[in-house]
RNA sequence: GCCCCCGUAGCUCAGUGGAUAGAGCAGAGGACUUCUAAUCCUAAGGUCGCAGGUUCGAAUCCUGCCGGGGGUGCCA
C-alpha cells in the first residue's frame, strides 16, 4: 500500500488511492462468495471506519472516486517544532544506509590539464550524492581515479618536456597532437622553479618518464585546489598505473583466462563480454594488438580492487553521458568476476554547455580557448555554481548562463534561498540582542496556515532526502531549498515574530522556535548541496 | 542502420501510474512608518512533440513516427 502527498492541500496531507487499486480483486473475491459487488468509495469507507487512533493523525475523508484523505493533527503538527529544535539537523536524517559502505568516484577527468567546466556538474553531482549517502546513514568513501597512463599521458609529458626545454631556450617544438594550451607553459614554469636547468641533460628516454611524475604532481594538486574552491574533497586519489604495480591487472588476467573469459583475435587479446550480456554478441578489446592493456582491461582491474580488494557494499560512478557505452557493458565485467551487477551503479548525466550572455563558450581541452572550472568559480562562486548546476536531472542538459548566475537580483534562485536563510539569523540574532529566551514555548498556539504550512514542508525534507537517495537525484534538493524558502517567506509575511506588546510575548517565543527550525532545515538543506548559509546577505 | 537521453507555460525547468499538470524568471496589475523589499499579493499564460495501445485512471508504462543531442569493437 501506498501513500502520497495530493497537489492540493483540501486533499490532505496524504492520500491513499488503495480503495481504487484493489476493488477489481475485492470484487472477484465477492463474487466467489456470491455476495454483492462492492465499490471504491465503500471499501475507502470501511478502511476509514478501521484506521487505528494515532496521536499523527487528524481528520481523514473519503473524497471520489476512491481516495482515502488524511491530515495531520495540526497539534501534533506544531509540536514537531520542539522536536526539530531539540534533535537538530539529526531529525531529518533516515537511517536508510545502515553502515553499508558506499564509495562515490567523480569526476576523475584525465590528469593532463586544468578541470573544465563540464568537470564542475561531475562534481557538483558526485559530492552532493556524497552527502545525501552520509546523511542517510552509509558510510562514504569520496574517490578520484587517475588515468596516469596510457597514451594521453606520454603525449602530455612530452610536451610539457618540450615546454620545459623551450623556457630555457632551447628551439623544439611540441608534438603535432600534444597539448597546445598555455597552462601547459605555466606548468613547464613550476617545475623549472623547482628544478631549475637541471632536468636539461635528459635524453628524451629519460626525460619523458620523469615528466611524466613531475607533470602529474603538479596537475593533481592543481586538480585539488580547483575542486576545493567547489568545496569537493576527496578521501581518495585512486591511480590506475598502481593496478599494474601491484599485480592486481596480472591477477585478474590470470582469474579471467582460468575462466576462458579471453581469446586472441586479431593480435589483440578479447574478453568474452556477450556470454554475460544475453543480448549482445558483442567482445570487447582487454589487450590492444599493440600489446597495451586497452581502458576496459583496466576497468575490470580497478572494480576488482574496489569490490574484492577494498570490499565495498555499493560503488557509484559519476559519468558523462559520452561514457554511455561503456556504462552498458560494466554488467558483463561484474558477473566475470562474480559480483552482483546491482552493487555498482553509474550515474550518468549530460553535458553543459556554457554560455556567456547568449554566445556559447566551448568546452574543450585540446584547444587553447577553453574555459576552465576555475574560471567559472571565480566569476560565479561555489553557491551559484553548485546550486545551478545541481538543478537540472542528471539527464537533462545544462544551458549555464554566467552571465545569470552572477546575478544578484531575483533572476537569480540561488539568493533567494540563502536570503531566507540570513532573515531566519537575523530574527533570532535580535531576539538574542533583546535578551529574549524562547527555549520554553507554548507550541500549541502556532496554528496560523502559514505556520503549519511551514511545518509540513520541513517535514517532508527526510523523504526528499530518501528519493533523492533512492533515485540517485541530488536535483530534488534545490527545488527543495527553493520551496522551503518561499514558504517560510510566506510566514514572514503574515507572522509577525518579535513584538514590543508583552501581550505578544508567549506567541513570540513559540514562533522563535519555529524560525530556529526552520534556520536548522535550511541550513541542512544548504549544507546537503555543500553550499553556505549565510547568517547576513 | 542499431542503442541511449531529451521534447511540458514566452524563457529555464520540476513532475517517472492518481484527483483541477506545478515552480522560478520575463510580461500585466497591486502592496514598503518592515523582524533584511534580494520581499509579498492578484490575475493571465499549456492540443504535456504527434498517433495508436495498456489501465478504473497516462505527462508518466508499451508500440510507431517527428525533432534535438549523444554513443556505436583496439582513445578514455
Amino acid at each position: 500500500m501506498t501513500v502520497s502527498r495530493p497537489r492540493h492541500a483540501e486533499q490532505g496531507d496524504w492520500s491513499c488511492a488503495l480503495p481504487l487499486q484493489i476493488v477489481r480483486d475485492v470484487n472477484n473475491a465477492l463474487k466467489e462468495k456470491s455476495a454483492e459487488r462492492s465499490n471504491p468509495l465503500k471499501i475507502a469507507e470501511t478502511i476509514v471506519r478501521r484506521l487505528p487512533d494515532s496521536p499523527i493523525l487528524g481528520r481523514v475523508e473519503v473524497a471520489r472516486p476512491g481516495f482515502i484523505n488524511m491530515f495531520l493533527n495540526p497539534q501534533w503538527l506544531a509540536a514537531q517544532t520542539g522536536e526539530i529544535v531539540q534533535q537538530g539537523a539529526d531529525y531529518f536524517r533516515l537511517p536508510l544506509g545502515q553502515g553499508k559502505r558506499v564509495q562515490v568516484e567523480f569526476v576523475s577527468a584525465n590528469p593532463t590539464g586544468p578541470l573544465h567546466f563540464g568537470g564542475a556538474r561531475n562534481a557538483a553531482i558526485g559530492d552532493t550524492l556524497a552527502r545525501l549517502l552520509e546523511n542517510s546513514g552509509y558510510e562514504v568513501q569520496r574517490e578520484y581515479y587517475i588515468n596516469d597512463r596510457g597514451n594521453q599521458m606520454n603525449i602530455f609529458a612530452e610536451t610539457l618536456w618540450r615546454r620545459y626545454q623551450q623556457l630555457h631556450g632551447i628551439d623544439v617544438e611540441i608534438p603535432a597532437d600534444g597539448y597546445p594550451g598555455a597552462y601547459m607553459i605555466e606548468y613547464a614554469r613550476q617545475i623549472q622553479a623547482e628544478q631549475g636547468d637541471s632536468l636539461l641533460s635528459l635524453s628524451d628516454e629519460q626525460a619523458i618518464p620523469r615528466f611524466r611524475e613531475l607533470g602529474l604532481e603538479v596537475v593533481t594538486t592543481e586538480l585539488s585546489t580547483d575542486l576545493g574552491m567547489m568545496r569537493v574533497y576527496f578521501d581518495n586519489w585512486f591511480s590506475e598505473q598502481s593496478l599494474y604495480e601491484d599485480g592486481t591487472f596480472e591477477h585478474v588476467s590470470t582469474l579471467l583466462r582460468e575462466q576462458d573469459d579471453l581469446y586472441i583475435k586479431d593480435d589483440a587479446v578479447w574478453f568474452r563480454a556477450s556470454r554475460y550480456l544475453p543480448n549482445s554478441d558483442r567482445d570487447e578489446v582487454f589487450i590492444r594488438s599493440n600489446g597495451e592493456p586497452g581502458y576496459y582491461a583496466s576497468d575490470i582491474a580497478y572494480h576488482y580492487n574496489k569490490f574484492i580488494t577494498r570490499g565495498f557494499d555499493w560503488v557509484i560512478n559519476v559519468w558523462a553521458v559520452d561514457h554511455q557505452n561503456q556504462a552498458a557493458r560494466m554488467p558483463a565485467m561484474m558477473k566475470a568476476l562474480g559480483l552482483d551487477p546491482e552493487r555498482l551503479t553509474i550515474v550518468l548525466y549530460d553535458l553543459v554547455t556554457l554560455r556567456r550572455g547568449g554566445q556559447e563558450v566551448k568546452l574543450s581541452k585540446r584547444s587553447g580557448e577553453m574555459v576552465t572550472m576555475r574560471e567559472v568559480l571565480e566569476e560565479v562562486g561555489a553557491d551559484a555554481a553548485r546550486y545551478l548546476l545541481l538543478s537540472h536531472s542528471n539527464e537533462a542538459r545544462i544551458d549555464f548562463d554566467i552571465e545569470l548566475a552572477v546575478a544578484q537580483n531575483n533572476e537569480n534562485p540561488v539568493y533567494y534561498v540563502q536570503y531566507a536563510h540570513a532573515r531566519v539569523s537575523s530574527i533570532l540574532r535580535k531576539a538574542q540582542e533583546q535578551g529574549l529566551d524562547w527555549r520554553q514555548a507554548d507550541l500549541s498556539l502556532l496554528q496560523h496556515e502559514t505556520e503549519l504550512t511551514l511545518l509540513h514542508k520541513m517535514l517532508q525534507l527526510p523523504e526528499i532526502v530518501a528519493e533523492a537517495v533512492q533515485r540517485l537525484a541530488p536535483h530534488l534538493l534545490p527545488h527543495y531549498a527553493l520551496d522551503l524558502a518561499r514558504t517560510f517567506t510566506k510566514f514572514y509575511d503574515a507572522c509577525r515574530v518579535l513584538s514590543s506588546d508583552p501581550a505578544d510575548a508567549e506567541l513570540s517565543r513559540a514562533r522563535l522556535q519555529l524560525v530556529q527550525a526552520t534556520q536548522i532545515a535550511l541550513a541542512h538543506t544548504l549544507e546537503l548541496m555543500g553550499m553556505s548559509a549565510p547568517e547576513s546577505m
